[in-house]
RNA sequence: GUGGGUGUAGCUCAGUGGUAGAGCCCCGGAUUGUGGCUCCGGUGGUCGUGGGUUCGAUCCCCAUCAUCCACCCCA
């Protein structure tokens, strides 16, 4: 019988893993309390329509890499590959954008039929914000700001480098794009086959190419940033001096161009050189015509989504998770004999009721003395609880001291609260 | 989807055309109820899977799956 394992490309989160992961969301949500960004939770499937209607029916995503499949129904329905679309739709049908503004935040697994390396997952999770109904620049900072200071508060902010550029309105994109497919076309035996491909699907990511090739033909191309309509230069140029009058240091790359189709005006990306070639951490930007796209009143948007495993691989990379992120334990009880195991169970309960900031294991399944004690000592516990035969008979625990040089106790049960207690307040 | 690397013990990896080893881990002992260090012993493998070549394949060939890295794309 073959061996049923895991889906290529859908990771299990092991217990050596899981602190970083903690440690890495316990940050993300107490940042996003500071900030008064609220938490949305979606669920995982929807229907095909929403993402082919808002990242683009031509973009990689939906032509190659969702998860559809029919329902029981014959509904078409699609493990979501991205946040935004259903935040958008879930804030949408529950009147959250009438006539208010919003602050939101998600986390959560996302879904795509990618090749699996280094970074990039099938199954992955993001953290993203979302907010609507604010259309100056000042949001747009504010965004970029929280995600700074998240960085600040990892240790990352060395490591990261803030790219920045804006597509303009969708009216005058489409002017550039126009532009930009006749320059192209002019060189099309330069193009390579990609290129070619995307002239007429997705002209503007032919600029992301990195065939040496066409670096000069690129390179002399019509440029996103001199064809901006007037409001968004002026969102633009707002948006950059409040970064600097903030202190955040950016680059504004003229070919930044996202993969999904429904953003304008302000986008930018938080890059890694630590990760080889994953190297964007963050990204996002302004999405203003989305909600009415998707048959909503005309709101506007900005946000953006980080990837949690490039993130927590960044974190590892770079040494900077900090080791206490380990919860290991305070006590651990050994028990030796039937007697003392039942009492152990009891004692531990006991101790976990009058102590709630105790961490405490109770050894299980047996096993001779000197193993137990290997065991506690494992447990990472600084203090070990003795229950045997001769401390069941006067009533007592015995105290072993196992990170620091002291003599072992033995204690009346009577006092281990109050010790138990001091004990804590002197390791913490 | 394309290209390349790698699949041998729970983990990290040696190895040979005659069906396998180390270190770590785990268990036991030296130490009748006392961990970390040391020493001794032990458990544990359909050598990823299927086919082919061969007297014989873990080793050579093919396929397949998985994994890693890169391209592509993206968080």
């Amino acid at each position: 019988m073959s061996k049923i394992q895991a889906i290529r490309g859908m990771n299990d989160l092991l217990p050596d893993q899981s602190p970083v992961w903690q440690y890495f969301e316990r940050q993300v949500r107490a940042l996003m309390g500071r900030y008064g960004y609220l938490e949305i939770r979606t669920p995982i499937l929807e229907q095909t329509a929403l993402f082919k209607r808002s990242i683009g029916e031509v973009t990689d995503i939906v032509e190659k890499e969702m998860y559809t499949f029919e329902d029981r129904n014959g509904d078409s329905l699609t493990l979501r590959p991205e946040g935004t679309a259903a935040v958008v739709r879930a804030a949408m049908e529950n009147g959250l954008l009438h006539n208010q503004t919003q602050r939101l935040w998600y986390t959560g697994p996302m879904f795509r039929h990618e090749r699996p390396q280094k970074g990039r997952y099938r199954q992955f999770h993001q953290v993203g914000v979302e907010t609507f109904g604010m259309d100056g620049p000042d949001i747009d900072v504010e965004t970029i700001l929280l995600s700074a200071r998240l960085w600040q508060q990892l240790g990352l902010m060395e490591h990261v480098t803030l790219e920045l550029n804006s597509l303009g309105s969708n009216e005058a994109r489409a002017a550039y794009r126009e532009k930009l497919v006749a320059y192209f076309e002019q060189y099309a035996d330069t193009l390579d086959e990609d290129a070619k491909r995307r002239l007429h699907s997705n002209p503007l990511r032919i600029l992301d190419s990195k065939n040496p090739d066409m670096a000069d033909v690129i390179a002399a191309a019509p440029q996103l940033l001199d064809h901006l309509d007037n409001e968004s230069r002026e969102h633009f140029d707002k948006l950059k001096a409040l970064l600097d009058a903030a202190g955040i240091d950016y680059v504004v790359n003229p070919r930044l161009v996202r993969g999904l189709d429904y953003y304008n005006r302000t986008v930018f990306e938080w890059t890694t050189t630590a990760l080889g070639s994953q190297g964007t951490v963050c990204a996002g930007g302004r999405y203003d015509g989305l909600v009415e796209q998707l048959g909503g009143k005309p709101t506007t948007a900005v946000g953006f989504a980080m990837g949690v495993e490039r993130l927590v691989l960044l974190l590892e990379t770079l040494e900077l998770v900090p080791a206490d992120v380990n919860h290991t334990l305070d006590a651990y009880i050994m028990a030796f004999g039937d007697a003392a195991e039942r009492e152990a169970l009891l004692l531990g309960e006991q101790l976990r009721s009058a102590l709630p900031q105790l961490r405490l294991q109770v050894h299980c399944g047996g096993g001779s003395f000197k193993s137990q004690v290997k065991k506690a000592d494992k447990s990472g516990a600084t203090l070990a609880l003795i229950l045997g035969e001769d401390e069941l008979t006067r009533g007592s625990v015995g105290l072993k001291y196992l990170r620091e040089t002291r003599d072992q106790e033995e204690l009346d049960r009577s006092a281990l609260i109050e010790h138990l207690t001091s004990h804590l307040s002197r390791i913490a």
